[in-house]
DNA sequence: CGTCATTACGGAATGCGTAATGATA
DNA sequence: TATCATTACGCATTCCGTAATGACG
């Protein structure tokens, strides 16, 4: 087979139809550049060149040899420039899974941070909740998850993406709505729209424990797992809700949003979550970019 | 920058994921490979593997410079492979001029014979009088060309490669038409369609002087360069006409064909022509497929 | 302690540059 | 005779294989 170098040379001979320019251009002697071109027809089998003293000419074979030649040169120059950007986490594809409720406001700022800072990044993204993504994460079907707490798994880290209040949704024409705050025990006699213990087990743990440990006995009326799904029935007036602050970027019509003045401040948290052992540097780059921002 | 057999070893480590394996199938031992891996990480400065002495694992980087190093090394082979093809004469593009009449007989059977032959040679076709190919010959605009004699250019060279007597063509109703063969006396006091002298040079020469040396005066009523056109007003009863025998493929109807009987044969010739210094093996090779051909 | 990648080292081959040669107009 | 490609030759570098070392289970 015959070399990069040898490639390089016939191009420069090839262009410039004449061995001293070509020598030149490549920095080199005629001799070598003359012994190059003789050892790539002999590897070729294939006359390339019709040389005389006086002038050089390409054979038939050789101009077909030429632009593959040329272009072999420039894939060579390109991957390793591509690879080089791959292992700056500059380029690449990176599998994103994320909860649903972080694409109210974390994912959007994260992909147009990504587009921007580092352009030659793809996000292949995928909507899943939490277990799924840990389970789809441990497989290696994505490569990070943005999930809701706790990542325990010993093969996987995580760090705080976003931490924000709960706040309570309700009804425009809710007897509470006017009030400009509430705290739980204003959330004592009212229905309630929770969370499902299976598919939203982290807002279902988060929002029991917080009414029952100030003393309120909720009353839930219905259980269910989006947040978009809850304000559809809080717009319905079937009920009140606990949500993450994030969902008041949703805008449903007769739904307004109260703070829920608490005495020890209880997070929604969003996590980042990716495998230990993961080396692919873009990990490293969407670790950075999510620090920097502003809800970090 | 890297060589080829840098990812040659790149590839077969990185598809068996083990150094030994990966070295007995390039006949080598595990040091040299060992040490191309590492050469080849550190012209690219990128970690592509991921080593311990128990595993072999590929990094983001080494997963995105994989199929490029495949591609690199599949794109080397097939041009090498089409190279010596096209050295060989049997792949590769032959421009190739040819006059209206050879269309009509050694021009297919040449497309058809190429294509049998040599599957991986296209035919560029060019209808062209023999003048304007000579000219686009020597311009180096066409490879070869289906011409009319004389190719005296020094540059050119031509071999025949067709002769095909002269035959008359003639309308079903003529006088003339019930006999069997026809001699250039028969044509004395006949309306004759004949050919431009510009345009078709050969065929205007060669019927004026088989008329004449015969001592028949030609009653020419028109003068044409194609003979689809002839055959035309031949059809209109416009008059009768001297045509190559090729011309019966044309099957005009109410046209009759008609040997004609000379004391000396005179047969129409038609010639490959090609620049004498051409290096194209295709050449050779269409030389080589004309000769073989029967009407050769 | 066995497997497997890496480092150490000696010999062969490759490739460069300088100098000489050959061919062409 | 001038130009330009090629051959001759010496030196440095590269690369292979064998042997030794080191890490991990």
């Amino acid at each position: 087979m015959f070399d990069f170098s040898q490639l390089r040379c016939f191009a420069a001979v090839a262009e410039e139809l004449h061995f001293g320019r070509a020598a030149a251009r490549l920095n080199m002697t005629q001799p070598p550049l003359s012994r190059q071109i003789q050892v790539l027809e002999r590897i070729l089998d294939v006359r390339l060149l019709e040389r005389t003293s006086r002038s050089v000419r390409l054979t038939a074979a050789g101009r077909s040899f030429l632009p593959e030649a040329q272009r072999i040169l420039r894939l060579a120059e390109a991957a390793t420039h591509v690879t080089r950007q791959v292992a700056a986490g500059r380029a690449g594809v990176l599998k994103l899974g994320f909860t649903a409720a972080s694409a109210y406001d974390v994912l959007p700022c994260l992909v147009s941070a990504v587009r921007r800072t580092l352009p030659d990044v793809t996000l292949a993204l995928r909507e899943m909740v939490s277990k799924d993504q840990i389970a789809d994460l441990l497989a290696g079907r994505i490569d990070a998850a943005l999930v809701r707490p706790p990542v325990t798994h010993p093969d996987l880290t995580a760090i705080r993406v976003l931490a924000e209040p709960l706040v309570v949704a309700l009804p425009a024409a809710h007897p509470l709505a006017p009030r400009d705050r509430l705290s739980p025990g204003d959330l004592g006699g009212a229905a309630l729209i929770g969370y499902a213990p299976n598919e939203a087990r982290y807002f279902h743990d988060l929002t029991r424990d917080l009414l029952v440990e100030t003393g309120i006995q909720p009353r839930i009326v219905q259980q269910l797992t989006q947040i978009h799904s809850i304000l559809a029935l809080v717009r319905a007036a079937v009920g009140i809700a606990l949500v993450p602050a994030a969902a008041e970027r949703l805008r449903f019509a007769d739904v307004v949003f109260r703070p829920l003045a608490l005495s020890a401040p209880r997070p929604v948290e969003l996590l980042l979550a990716w495998r230990r052992d993961a080396d692919d540097p873009l990990i490293a780059q969407l670790v950075s970019i999510l620090s920097d921002m502003p809800a970090g």
